[in-house]
DNA sequence: TCAATATATGAATATATGCTCATATAAGTT
DNA sequence: AACTTATATGAGCATATATTCATATATTGA
């Protein structure tokens, strides 16, 4: 019933708290649900949720850098995908259960 | 495969958000992660986290307030123990996939 | 090479957040 | 009531964060 208590070690509190902080950002909740349903580029993100292009470039640098998303390129244009399917799951997860009431 | 998108609505968003900003903090990871072995009072947290106990109860209360933690009384001391097993079960999925690199 | 389109970046700003200190409140004990 | 212990609270401060604006970079095509 109880987990096993193990204190946390500064990596893995560092890895924990810096992926939900992602995920705690209204904006990027909303881009990666949207990633959620395929791949779009940076100016598809920004029309679909009237946002800036430059509010998009932003968050999708930080979801780069924490590696929950990637891109291809064609051309100009850079499609986004999401690329951890582990938070992927715990987001629509906790969305499916919040809508719940 | 894919999810299927739905726009999200400002409550769901906002309810998303805020949970995940709970668990966005390193010292409310610890908290919760301690709680997720059984029930400690205000003190008992600050002394096995080494935080202050102004720091434990100012983050108790945020805690409190989404219902991710409750308390009960006894005497002077109140002991906390979590509230919420989906946001607890989530934290403690995300903490063992990290630990895993 | 120049123009057009798509995206990225840096600075500035406004706001949010977490911690600490000092103090208040609450319950139990004498 | 006074004292002790446990917890809560508010103000102040330092830092982090998200957005916007202006501009830079990159790729393609004429």
């Amino acid at each position: 019933m109880e987990e096993l208590y193990e204190p946390l070690d500064e990596e893995t509190l560092f890895i924990v708290s810096q992926t939900f902080k992602a995920l705690s950002d209204p904006t990027r909740i909303r881009i990666l649900h949207l990633l959620s349903s395929g791949e779009f580029s940076v100016t598809e993100i920004a029309n679909r949720l009237s946002l800036l292009q430059s509010t998009v470039s932003h968050q999708l640098r930080f979801l780069k850098n924490l590696r929950l998303v990637k891109y291809r390129r064609e051309g100009t244009t850079l499609y986004y995908s999401h690329d951890d399917e582990h938070v992927l799951h715990i987001l629509e997860q906790t969305i499916r259960h919040a809508r719940d009431h």
